[in-house]
DNA sequence: AACCGCCAGCTTGGCAACAAGATAGATTTA
DNA sequence: TAAATCTATCTTGTTGCCAAGCTGGCGGTT
């Protein structure tokens, strides 16, 4: 086991270092085996982890090429500025897709979070952010009926909910402590995300409050792409 | 492929949900493929992800058991209390170990954010960060020996670097915008932190100035165990 | 009864042979 | 000549078999 991580080690670091570019054809499997003297099936497990890990693409028949890297966006994880405005103030080419708006089925941690009873009805509305045709975020509100009475059918139009707050009377806005923690994606987040199954996301969960009487507007749950973002705090 | 991934979903959240307790035999190779109906090839790389990804482990001739996993501390990552404080306000079972202090080769990146030329001598003071006897956290300072005079001779016995910094002098600190990122170990660093090859560690870059004069003490990078961690912000 | 050694049957680990897909060049055909 | 087809050879993908390691039970010996 300990082979194959040299080599992916070696590899990723060869990649990196330019020395391997995007959408060059690297060594076949038979050759790199051969070359350092290993069985063929560990260089292939590496090619596997390194395809997993996105740093790579492999086509039966024809070989294994250089994926190209997505570019580092700078973001800064300060949650009192609405993730439009970020990108806006970046200058990239930015758009939200709003992809689902459902009630849930009572969950003690969510419920608790926003402060409501469980007789209360909860909804997810679930936007993906999309940076230069690239989805790079997942953000889900979850937001209690007992707040926002029409929810259930203002919901689906939903792409910028600071937007939809403000329209409800909410001026200003507060976020308690944020949770940072790392994941990785599970299959329905993968295919939206269309990225592969090691590609670790960065998830921050927190609290929208108003400032003016400290109701609990919504707690939310960002999953970013760790591979397009370096982020500022 | 895709049918790996599916096992390793499912496989993960049985052992999130206890359907599957720390310590306790997982199906054997064989009987899960017979019970799914996929070749045991499929289950046999499902298995040795979930050994990378840190949840379980194999023996031959044994089977394959659930690793019981590291419980989460919460962190603060504001950079301008100390770690050690951090932790002792906590009330964790916390040490520190200097494992590393050398000059380091000419490198652009770390000499420019150190303010320093490039006939300067830049020391690596590094420090492994251990809770419970788990090493969780590696934590790389960089220092310039035109700031730090007798840095090389320092450096070894440094385990709580704020304290030599004091002992210089400083009094208040400052740390400028921090870098967050995610990163995968490589083999030192997962020698060093004793985990897998799939931990994925969040990185932590940023710079310490002193208040008063604005001169830069030091550039660090703090590599944390993200299976360790969940981080407050 | 207590101990030791052997063996059958389970486990995970590793590998070599084969399958399938792609391509480029030679060969055939219109 | 130009187009179509075949074929040798390269690529990655898959499978099935055997090796290695462990365990528990059986049987013989002390």
């Amino acid at each position: 086991m300990s082979e194959k991580m040299k080599l992916v080690d070696e590899l990723i670091s060869d990649i990196k270092e330019g020395k391997y570019k995007p959408n060059e054809k690297l060594p076949s499997e038979n050759e790199l085996a051969d070359q350092y003297r290993i069985p063929r099936m560990v260089v292939r497990k590496a090619y596997e982890q390194l395809q997993e890990l996105g740093f790579i693409f492999s086509k039966q028949g024809r070989g294994s090429y250089v994926q190209n890297r997505k570019k580092q966006i700078p973001l800064i994880l300060t949650g009192d500025i609405s993730f439009s405005e970020k990108m806006k103030e970046l200058e990239y080419d930015f758009r939200s897709e709003n992809i689902c708006c459902e009630k849930i089925p009572y969950e003690s941690d969510v419920y608790h979070a926003l402060k409501v009873l469980p007789s209360d009805e909860v909804y997810n509305i679930s936007r993906l952010r999309i940076v230069d045709g690239c989805p790079i975020a997942l953000h889900t509100s979850y937001v209690a009926k007992s707040v926002f009475k029409q929810i259930n059918r203002d919901g689906p139009g939903i792409t910028s909910i600071f937007q939809y707050y403000k329209t409800h009377g909410y001026k200003e806005f507060t976020s308690g402590q944020s949770q940072l923690s790392v994941v990785f994606p599970n299959e329905p987040e993968r295919k939206i995300l269309k990225c592969s199954s090691l590609i670790p996301l960065l998830l921050l969960e927190s609290l929208c409050m108003d400032k003016e009487t400290g109701t609990v507007l919504e707690y939310s749950k960002i999953k970013y792409r760790s591979d397009c973002f370096t982020y500022l705090i």
